[in-house]
DNA sequence: TGAAATGTTGGGGCG
DNA sequence: ACGCCCCAACATTTC
């Protein structure tokens, strides 16, 4: 009987169209135990949440239902993977291990610490980049050097692309010794409804996205209280579908809805948003500065404002600007946030509260089932303005116009600020204007029911712009 | 993947 | 008929 291989598993928690695994598996003729490991000192980061820990223990226990229906099983480890990794090889006399490469500095660093201590025992760690469509080091200048601007990076990551076929379920022998039932993290319950995390439910809304929604995408993506967008991102993040997958199924229907000459079809902007997922773990990949200060290391100047009372408006959804309270609650209720709402609400607290965008990200990646450094730090940055292609400091959202455009009946607001259902759709985006015989038909008192605006939009705006001049003065030279 | 401020134009009210 | 003004509508510039 051959010896066994290892996959350790981390966000590529999925059987089908698993490459890393699927190359363990035939290495060794099935011989595979699917392994994760629990690192508690990444889950007690104060970048983690109980709604993320949630759904990934949700999803170890479908993966590992998965898993058993193909005769396998899971096996949870607790600890350190460079002492895990080894002591499960020897426990098990595994003669190959395999994962898939993370993009993230701190991650690559464990992994290669990992490689050489396997390494040292004789046993080889094979790597697959899989984590994102097109590996962060393949997409260059023609310098050499790594695009800081979407649209040229955008365009070579299409001239290059090539998905690569799908890989199907691998065969799975059971190693004898392997426990029956994995030992589950004992993590602290969701706070929200958390999605299914079944593969079969996450391929099964791909494709009714792809076959319906998608062709819609351009515009329906931005309209708050539309199903416009696909809904994947929790399950994207931890790899329950791959992105290949979803390439996949973009360039099929790219090829039915072609674009009209004006517009982009709906598919080559979905799979635009991919591109941008892969841009932005590039950034970290080369940048890795960006965790923790701006992209742009001159933002770092700039004299956030950071009022605490107005932070926690903010979190609470009681700003009294009904589009950032809306997305507010939406977060809080459901662990997820529509992605225009997330461009809205990061405006607001960085250009109308003025405080440091990093507060914001921080509270994002704790209420965030989908939560993704590279994503969320690349969004963050991108609309405080100051990060790679951001929109520049000048560039400030209207909470009110946003709200008319993109919750032109204001159904998405009232759906989580239901204290303003009664209010009529001119006043939904500017509740303060209420008066009259229009108050008392909204059946609200505007600054007790529902708060007076927290700041005046105009003045915040002015302020924010002063704020960000420190960017223009000339450096202090002395 | 803005919005506000400022500039320009032209219709129409009015003396 | 004419000049003047107002201002809506659109364009351009600025942040």
């Amino acid at each position: 009987m051959s010896a066994y291989a290892i996959h350790w598993f981390r966000r590529d928690l999925r059987i089908f169209d698993n490459q890393a695994l699927s190359y363990a598996s035939q290495q060794r003729g099935g011989h595979v135990i699917p392994l994760f490991i629990v690192d508690e000192t990444l889950v007690r980061s104060s970048r983690v949440g109980p709604n993320r820990l949630a759904f990934l223990a949700q999803r170890l226990r479908t993966l590992h239902a998965e898993l058993q229906q193909h005769g396998s099983g899971l096996l949870i480890a607790y600890g350190d993977p460079r002492d895990i990794i080894p002591a499960i090889v020897r426990t098990y006399q595994a003669t190959l291990v395999t994962w898939e490469r993370d993009t993230a500095p701190w991650a690559r660093q464990r992994d290669k610490e990992v490689a050489q201590r396997i390494q040292a025992i004789g046993i080889e760690g094979k790597t697959f980049a899989t984590l994102t469509i097109q590996h962060p080091s393949s997409i260059k200048s023609g310098a050499g050097t790594p695009y800081t601007v979407f649209t040229p990076y955008y365009r070579n990551w299409l001239r290059s692309l090539t998905v690569p076929a799908a890989v199907d379920v691998p065969t799975f022998i059971r190693h004898p010794d392997q426990p029956d039932t994995p030992q589950w993290p004992a993590w602290p319950a969701a706070t929200v409804t958390l999605p299914d995390s079944s593969a079969q439910y996450a391929q099964q809304r791909l494709k009714d996205f792809a076959s319906t929604a998608v062709s819609n995408y351009t515009t329906g993506r931005d309209m708050l209280a539309q199903t416009g967008t696909s809904r994947l991102s929790a399950h994207l993040r931890f790899g329950i579908l791959s992105p290949q997958s979803m390439a996949r199924f973009a360039q099929i229907q790219m090829e039915q809805h072609p674009a009209t000459a004006d517009t982009r079809s709906g598919p080559e902007v979905w799979l635009s948003e991919l591109a941008w997922r892969d841009f932005y773990h590039q950034i970290l990949y080369h940048f890795p500065h960006v965790r923790s200060g701006a992209f742009r290391r001159d933002y770092d100047a700039v004299p956030w404002h950071n009022d605490t009372a107005l932070f926690a408006a903010w979190c609470d959804g009681r700003t009294g600007y009904p589009i950032v309270d809306a997305a507010m609650r939406q977060l809080r209720q459901e662990g997820w946030m529509h992605n225009r709402a997330r461009m809205i609400v990061s405006s607001f607290l960085t250009k109308d509260l003025l405080v440091d965008w990093r507060w914001g990200e921080r509270y994002f990646m704790q209420h965030l089932i989908d939560g993704d450094t590279a994503a969320n730090n690349g969004g963050w940055q991108w609309a405080a303005g100051t990060g790679t292609d951001a929109q520049p400091y000048f560039r400030i959202f209207n909470p009110t116009s946003q709200g008319q455009k993109f919750d032109p009946d204001g159904r998405y607001v009232k759906t989580y600020v239901p204290e303003l259902r009664y209010v009529p759709t001119k006043y939904i985006h500017s509740p303060w204007l209420l008066k009259g015989s229009d108050m008392r038909q909204a059946r609200i008192v505007v600054g007790s029911d529902y708060p007076l605006p927290i700041v005046d939009h105009a003045t915040q705006r002015q302020a924010a712009l002063a704020m960000y001049q420190v960017i223009k003065a000339p450096s202090a030279d002395a």
